[in-house]
DNA sequence: TTGCATTAGATGCGTGTGCATGTATGGTCT
DNA sequence: AGACCATACATGCACACGCATCTAATGCAA
């Protein structure tokens, strides 16, 4: 049996990590390298995986957006040039999305911010607001 | 030092809690009890600090808000009569929130709800994603 | 007192999100 | 084949968010 106090405190503590985290990367990655924090976790996960192409519904899980955010930040990575969208001949109601190499350039030059980032804030004690 | 993978790791298993429970939440909450997250965390903390009034700043901070999203959270609590803006003498350009007797209420009554909410999702082992 | 920087909170604006739905294709059953 | 439901992604819509800015009040200094 779990003391209930106990689980509301650990949920807070994950909140406020999961803020000053997911704010401070959002403003380093845009402010360096005009990228969102959802545009670079996909990005981030194609490289990881590295496959040649995803559908849309895996990427919806690996970055936990609904399907109909996902299919809109594929459409704005396919804009940027990042990623392309392919027939699926094996099935024609799905598409296949892959990587450019401008999309992997990018994630490459993202990555030592993403890293550093994590680095200073993901175990850093939290005594800040993100902005203010 | 350590090791980049493991931040990412541990990244990326926050992100997935974090994604997981707060959609659980939104959803219960949503349905049981008419509150959002943000809704119901504020009442929270308001409920268990206990004190006749808070500043919005204050509130700001304790959901990790930007200053503008919390003006607006205030104006919807209010709107739904769960808090009051009151005019706050000591400094003019200021306001006091303060929780409403229905506030009290609606917080007693989701509690539970978000209580359980926590125990079913926070430590529980993450294997299907909240919408789809 | 006057002038100016600072602070508290409200608000216009653009954007990303989820939900509900639309469109097209696939699969199944008769 | 035809009817029907399921699946994959796109899209209309409402809404909450952050940023920039605005207004009003405060504090401080000349």
């Amino acid at each position: 049996m779990v003391r209930s106090v106990e689980l509301v405190d650990e949920w807070r503590e994950l909140l406020k990590r999961h803020a000053a985290v997911s704010c401070a990367l959002e403003r380093a990655l845009q402010d360096g390298h005009g990228l969102g924090m959802s545009e670079f976790e996909l990005l981030d996960r194609m490289v990881e995986l590295d496959r040649p192409k995803y559908r849309v519904q895996e990427l919806a899980d690996a970055v936990h957006l609904s399907q109909s955010a996902s299919s809109r930040l594929v459409a704005r990575l396919e804009r940027a040039g990042l990623v392309t969208r392919l027939m699926c001949d094996q099935d024609r109601r799905g598409i296949f999305v892959a990587l450019t190499e401008e999309g992997r350039r990018r994630q490459t030059e993202a990555m030592p911010t993403h890293r550093a980032v994590l680095e200073q804030t993901l175990r850093a004690p939290l005594t800040s607001r993100c902005s203010g």
